[in-house]
DNA sequence: GCGTATCCATACGCACCCGTATGGACAATA
DNA sequence: TATTGTCCATACGGGTGCGTATGGATACGC
């Protein structure tokens, strides 16, 4: 079936897996269709292996959970502070970012997260914390660019919420109309 | 178990379902756990039924969830528009009807309606209906209050996306809390 | 070469949930 | 009372996904 056994494969594509392979084909499957696609057969059908393998990294599909949630926390946090260079201008860097969390892979991901960890304490925490972080993240940029904290927090707390909230319309836009309305809602924050 | 049987029960809590009790327990679960909470056998057990009664409403899951997005949309969109009466005011109305937004039964439903239906054509266009229903009451409560047709657009289409971004937020957050910085945040987009 | 550790395949039992088949309880009607 | 229609209980088959038990394959240290 597949190139099992080739001794000249890529390191990127190894036949044996490891945590963070089944992580991030969890993650995709979680993007596609909510947490009721992460099954542990099926991921492995992706991967090419069995759950033999997946028994082997992992005690059970729980505490598999667990560690995808604290996966998508490190990598959506680290997407939105990301080492990337942005702007020096205040504006600009508002605009920059907001553009990128558009953008990012993790597009589509959220309401799949949160409509899971919704009614769970310990796992809502895990979201909350991951807010806490994205926002305090806009709400320094605000700063950046003059406004007082209050001004700064109730200005970033809009746009975060209108950034969440676009993942969650789905209604046929390309992506050029989304970035265009954003840069509109933008100049409206920025404005007086 | 029950009071199976009495008949002196009121004709609110009949022993016989029909359609709408099923689907209207649907809802409930939904709300809770998302789509994978919806179980034709929990349904029943939180009914004091058996699935019997089930499959003679209904034809099969499938079907049955197809009713219950139509029963979601019905619901939600009657919510928004509902006949209550709202001040004249246009901007007192803006913000009674985004207090009842925040404060209508359907909240925390959005994020589970929209990670069910985010991949399936058919069931994204329902959602669809739903926000271009719901955006162009808000959007029109701009225009009454003096804005032109693509300023009040602009306007509703962030209250929107900050109202069902607001649901998804899972900070520990009273439900004052929320309601005055939303009334910051109207005023905001009321302002210049 | 030998043992050991790492990683996966295979096979199995089990629980859960869907859908069906069939009959029974109850009400309305004649 | 007899009959018919409505609604539900019960029992069953079948599929699916979780978890385990066990052995095999490969790589590495000695």
């Amino acid at each position: 079936m597949s190139t099992r056994g080739s001794k000249q494969a890529k390191a990127a594509m190894p036949d044996r897996q490891s945590r963070e392979s089944w992580l991030h084909t969890a993650l995709q499957a979680l993007a596609k269709g909510g947490i009721d696609q992460v099954r542990v057969e099926w991921l492995a059908r992706d991967l090419g292996v069995t759950k033999g393998s997946f028994y082997w990294h992992f005690k059970d599909r729980d505490q598999f959970l667990e560690a995808l949630l604290d996966y998508w926390a490190e990598q959506s946090t680290q997407t939105v502070i990301g080492n990337r260079s942005y702007p020096d201008d205040p504006p600009a860097r508002i605009r920059a970012v907001a553009e990128d969390i558009v953008r990012r892979d993790l597009a589509g991901m959220d309401p799949h997260i949160r409509s899971w960890t919704q009614y769970d304490p310990r796992r809502a925490k895990v979201v909350a914390s991951v807010d806490k972080l994205r926002f305090g993240f806009l709400r320094d940029l605000f700063v950046a660019a003059g406004y007082p904290a209050d001004e700064a927090a109730l200005r970033a707390q809009c746009l975060y919420r209108y950034a969440l909230g676009e993942q969650f319309i789905l209604a046929r836009e390309s992506k050029a109309q989304r970035l265009r309305r954003m840069h509109t809602q933008i100049d409206l924050l920025l404005g007086p």
